[in-house]
Parts: C-alpha cells; sequence; structure tokens
DNA sequence: AATGAATGAGGATTCATTCAT
DNA sequence: CATGAATGAATCCTCATTCAT
C-alpha cells in the first residue's frame, strides 16, 4: 500500500543536467535574485527538495552553470584555430563563425548575457571565467592579429593594444537582442564583415 | 508609540540628489535586487524612511536614477556635433571623445553598467532608454557614417547596417571596467583610435 | 524678512475644537488604526505637529473625543425626562426624540458607531463610556419601565430584565447605516413606533 | 541563506481549520489592524511562514474566516424554519433558539462582533454579508412576519417595515458582552421572551 | 532517492512622534 | 505657536533551506 508513486526516473548525472538546463531558462529570465528555485524544479519537473540533492545551494548551482558550460568553450576553438594555418582574415572569419554558431545561435548566448548581468555579485565567477576564458581567448586572438601585423596585414595596429575589442560585437549583439529584440534585431553578419572588412588590409597583391 | 531624534538639514533639491547620489554607489555596487534601502539611507547619511519621503519606493527610486541622469547625454553631443560640419572622422572622433569625458570618465559609467546589468528586469527601463537615448543616438551616428559613404570615405558599408557596433568599445569598456578592472584596464584610447582608423579612409588626396 | 508666514487664526480652544472635528471625520471613516494623524491634521487645516500642542498622542486625542462629546449626552436627556412627569409611553417616545434628534440626526451618530467599532481595542474607553453614560442611561430608562409597571401599563416584565433592549434599535440603526446605507436606509421611526406600539398596553380606561 | 527547523503533522484541511481557529482568536481580541500575523501563527502553533501556505495574504484570512463562517449559517435556519409550519411566534422562538445556540453559544459570536468592528473598514465583506446572509435573512422573517399579520397576530404592523429590528437583540447582545461582560452579562433570554411577549397577539380566543 | 510542508531570516514600507527652524 | 522634515520601530510578506515522510 504505498501512497506516494516516487518517481525514479532519470540516471542522476541526467537529473543534474535536467536542473542546469532549467536553472539556465530561469535564471536567463529572471536574473539570479528574482530566480526562484521552486520555478527551476518546475521547469525540471521535479520537487523542490531535489535540487538540493545535486547542488547544495542557490549559489552552487548558479556557479555551476556557469562554470561547466562556458568552461569547454575555448577548447575547441582554440583547437579548431591553431591547427589551420590560415591567413589571419580567414582564421578570425571562422573565429566569428565559431562565435555564432556555437555561442550566440545556442542557448550559451543566454550564460553570456547571465554572466554580463550577474558577474558584479559573484567576483569568483568573474575571476573564474577571466582566468578560465577571457586570458585564453585574448592570447589566441592576440596571436591571430600579431600575425596579421606581421604579415602587413594590420591596417591599425590599435588593435593589439585591445584585443578585447573583437569580442566587443558578439557582446554587443547579446546584450542587444537580450533587451532590445522587440525593437529588431542587431545584424551580427554586418558587424562581423565590417570588423573583417576594416581589420585587415586586402591581401597583397590585391587591386591598389 | 515611537521615539525619534532629529537632524535638519539639505533643501530638499539637494537632499533628493544625495539621496541619488548614494543610490547610485549602493545600486551599482550590489545590483538592485541586493540594495538594500537602509543601506542607501546610510550612505545618504540620513535615516531609513527619509528616502520614503522623495521616492515612493525602491523601484522608483531606481528608475528615476536612470532616467534623470541618463536622459540629458544625447542632447548635449546631438548639438555639438551637429552644428560643427566637421569631417566624418574628426566628427566622430569629437563624439568619442564626449563618450569618453562626459560618460566614461564620470560615474555616469556605473549607470551605463547598472543599466546593462539591470534593463531585463526592468522593461520599462529597457523602452524608456531605447526611445530616448538609443535612438536618437543610433540616428546620430548614422547621420554621420552617411555622410561619410557620400564622401567615398567609408571602407566598409557593412556598418551601415549596425550603426549600433559604434558603441560597442564603449559598451565593452564599461563591463570590463566593472567586472575585471583588477586584472587591468581596458585601453579605451587604443579602442577608439582603431575604429578611427580602420573605420575611414585615409582623408581624400591623401597620400596612397 | 520673514520667510515663514506663520498662520495664526484660532484661539487655542477653537483650535483644539476643529482638531476633534476633523478627528472624528477621520476617525469614523477609517477607524481608529487607519487614520492617519496626517490626515487629520489636513481636515483641520493646520500641520501635522500642531496636533501634537493640543493633544499628547493619537490615542489621547481619540479618548478626548469619546468623552468630550459623548459625555454631556444624558445631561440634558436626565434633566428633561425627569422634570416632565409625563405618562411612561409619552415619557419613553420623548426619550426617543430625543436620541433621533440628538444622536442619530447629528454627527454624534459617527461617534457611536466608532465607539462599536473601537471599544474592544480600548478597554478603559468602554469602562469610562460604561460608568459614564450606560449606567446612568439604564437606571433612567430603568425608572420610567417601572412606573409603567406600577401603573400597569407594561405588556411584558421581561424587559425590566434587559433594560439595554431599549437602546437596540439605536444600536442597530447606527450600525445599519453605517455599513448598509447604500442597501437602503433603516426606517427608524418604524422601529421607535414598534416599540412604542408593543411595550405598553393601551392607556387604562381605553377601549378593550 | 537560512536555517529551518522542521515537524510534519496535520493534514493539509485540518491545517488551514487551525489556522482560521487561531485567526479568529487574535481578530477578535485585537481586531484585523492590530492582530499580527505572527500572533496568529504563534496560537496556532506554527511558524509565521506557514501562514501564508494557506491564505495568501491577512486581508483573505479575514475574508476566508468570515465567509467560510458566517455563509451556512442561515442554510440550517432557513430549512429548519421553513419545513415546519407553525404559528407564527413559535416559528419567532425557533428562530431566536436558533440564534441562542448556533450563534451566540459558540464562537460564531467572536465573527458577528468582528464584523460589526471590521466591515466598516471592508466594504467587500459588508457586500458579501448582505447578499449572502441578511437579504435571505430578513427575507425570511419577512415572511414569518406578514403571515402573522394575515393571521392577526401581530400587535404593530410597523415592525413590518423594519424587520432588522428582529435581530437587534441579538446584535445588542454580541456588542455587550463583548465590551460589558464584566459588569454583568446581558439577559438574552429576557430580550426573547420581551419581544416575543409584545411582538404577539395572545393566540385567537385566548382570555382578553 | 524524492518530496513539499514548514520555517524564519531578511528587507520593503508605513506612520506616530520629535524637534530644528 | 506652528510646521513638516526626519526618524526608526513595527509588521507584512517572500523564499532559500531543511527534514519527516
Amino acid at each position: 500500500m504505498n501512497k506516494a508513486p516516487k518517481r525514479r526516473s532519470l540516471p542522476p548525472e541526467a537529473r543534474r543536467k535536467s536542473i542546469m538546463d532549467a536553472a539556465l531558462v530561469v535564471f536567463s529570465e529572471k536574473g539570479f535574485a528574482n530566480a526562484r528555485i521552486e520555478d527551476i524544479a518546475r521547469h525540471a519537473g521535479i520537487g523542490k527538495g531535489t535540487v538540493y540533492l545535486y547542488f547544495p545551494d542557490k549559489e552552487s548551482l548558479f556557479k555551476s552553470l556557469i562554470s561547466e558550460a562556458l568552461g569547454p568553450l575555448l577548447m575547441t576553438a582554440h583547437a579548431r584555430l591553431e591547427e589551420a594555418r590560415l591567413p589571419p582574415r580567414e582564421t578570425l572569419g571562422i573565429f566569428f563563425d565559431l562565435i555564432r554558431t556555437e555561442v550566440l545561435g545556442t542557448e550559451k548566448r543566454d550564460l553570456v548575457q547571465l554572466m554580463a548581468m550577474e558577474m558584479r555579485n559573484f567576483p569568483e565567477i568573474a575571476e573564474f571565467y577571466h582566468d578560465t576564458i577571457i586570458r585564453a581567448g585574448l592570447a589566441l586572438i592576440l596571436r591571430v592579429l600579431e600575425r596579421a601585423e606581421a604579415r602587413g596585414e594590420l591596417r591599425s595596429t590599435a588593435v593589439l593594444k585591445v584585443p578585447q575589442v573583437i569580442f566587443a560585437p558578439a557582446l554587443l549583439s547579446v546584450i542587444w537582442n537580450a533587451n532590445f529584440a522587440r525593437y529588431g534585431d542587431l545584424d551580427l553578419d554586418a558587424a562581423f564583415d565590417f570588423y573583417l572588412d576594416t581589420l585587415f588590409k586586402p591581401a597583397e597583391g590585391d587591386a591598389p
């Protein structure tokens, strides 16, 4: 005569994943402070208490979300860009494509937006993100730019002092779409094209 | 049923201002949700209840902060840029200077950061900001870019489809400095130089 | 060069009265707990602090209101009823008339309603009211009823055990009109007629 | 960011009931405005927050209290009086008995007192109460009185214009006992007897 | 393991009261 | 005398967290 039919579906790792998926949705929509654990649980189709079997508290859930999802990001990029020894312009083109398809085109976009919103409140996240992703990403980009400079293809050396600016359009896009989508989307392709068009001189030997 | 010490002082407008100043500090540091009215009051050197003599509630205080400080921003820019019929590149240079000195160099920087953080939670603010500042700002920039294009000075016409990208470095700077300042400031001058260098062709008749 | 034009109109006793008038209005409308001192002050056309020059606190104001207005009530009645040695039925008729014109027809009606509402929260008021008004009023009525009984005019001696019931229609009227006036007023005249018609037998020697 | 002991126990409907019981006690004692949710919780032997699991806010709790307890009141009366086609005097006698045993003799008495106190502040309650109870009650009584009149048993037809007066002794009793019990209870039996004795003529054919 | 009822710390807001002007 | 800006105690309500089932 069992009364509570105790669901027992997902294996633990999958359950953990489904909670993080739900958390991404809810945190993205409301921000950390306004997201209620109960909402996340409901989204994941589980009870409130269950969340605490997988994460010690709300903050941990949030931090896990950020680090586990954004961590692997650069791996791919790095590998793919380093191996192919393409001309800088093509390399950057591929990089932009990666950003577009691997981040902005997926729900990871929401994570980036979340980070921009909440980093201020979670310095450890900022630190983790900086040490793990930013630093490596900037180094990666910087190497490409320096190669371009070495080949005399860089139109302005100023960019070597702010490699971060390469990420500006992506950041802009995330923030714009999160807040102003209803007034018209931002044309990300145009933004990337603009960068590619202006950053590099035409390939050697092209028309003057 | 209460006691109550006392303290008379500031004229009402000054008091209101001092509350908004304190609010900017506290909201910037903690974000809207984590800022306690009592903190703001203490920062302003007044009692909790006094805040409510000047603002009906926490949200109003926040919104007033945003709208009263950012509202007048574009006025100046617009006036100054339109009157001076300078070449596009110079015009944009002045514009960047304005951003640097009037926004990023002042505490308004914190407001922009606050907006980027909280707009998601306050759609009315996003709307107000879009209608009041963004739209006008984009139109302003677009006119400059189109003038440049008409003069054949634009290196890539792609930017005409995303005038927002002109603001990307400023946004990046705000977010970077808010979160990663301790890892080294972002070189905003270099970013602006980079834009100016690559956006425009050398003036007509210059050396090839 | 005076800046504040310091009003200085009413003499102190009149000022005190005007505050109590305002208090009656506001307390009646909102009840003690929901009435704000500031509302009362505004009603009286004075500043908030001025109220405290005449009453030490909100509760005192309320109590003064009750006791000073209801206190003198019975004086009149007593005097008028005792002196005129009319038959009981006429005496009670006059008494009902007094209630109608001196209480229910004036703003004192609101005071009675206020009392019915707030006595529970102010036992001292209940005590004062009981000792000052109720006891005397019941004694007065009881004497009339006993005179009627002595003359063999009382239809039921049960009323001698609950003289309070003589006041029931007045109380009912106050509460009904305070809460249900919009659904139609209560016919107070009919209620008093009903009492007079049923309480007493027809005068001695009348037709069977 | 919180701790939390525990305690499991009552089934939900019982828990809800226990909160309403506690609420009746506390609201009756202090009135709506002065009752603290925490007091009610403590009375019910539960934590503050638990109240909010069963009622969205203080006002809802109060309104539920009123409507759920007083709503069913008339059902009984109506049924019992209509079915038994007794003479008017007996019918009214039964009605008074019902009031005495079903209302004044139970804690519902406190509810009536609460209503008399708070209706002013909650017009919706007044409306609900009027539409649900009062109207039906008055119609019920009126029918009895009219039957009496048709049978020539009514001593004064004035009562047909204020059937509310039939409830006056009950109301008086509630208010008296709530406020002046310590000075001696009101003799409710005498009051009802008085009404029954005077309202109706002796049954037809009795001695003159 | 999973649940959700129960808890109480935390923070927004109100308003009686004081007192500098 | 009069004023109303300033104060902070008091209370409602939310929601992260716990734990009996």
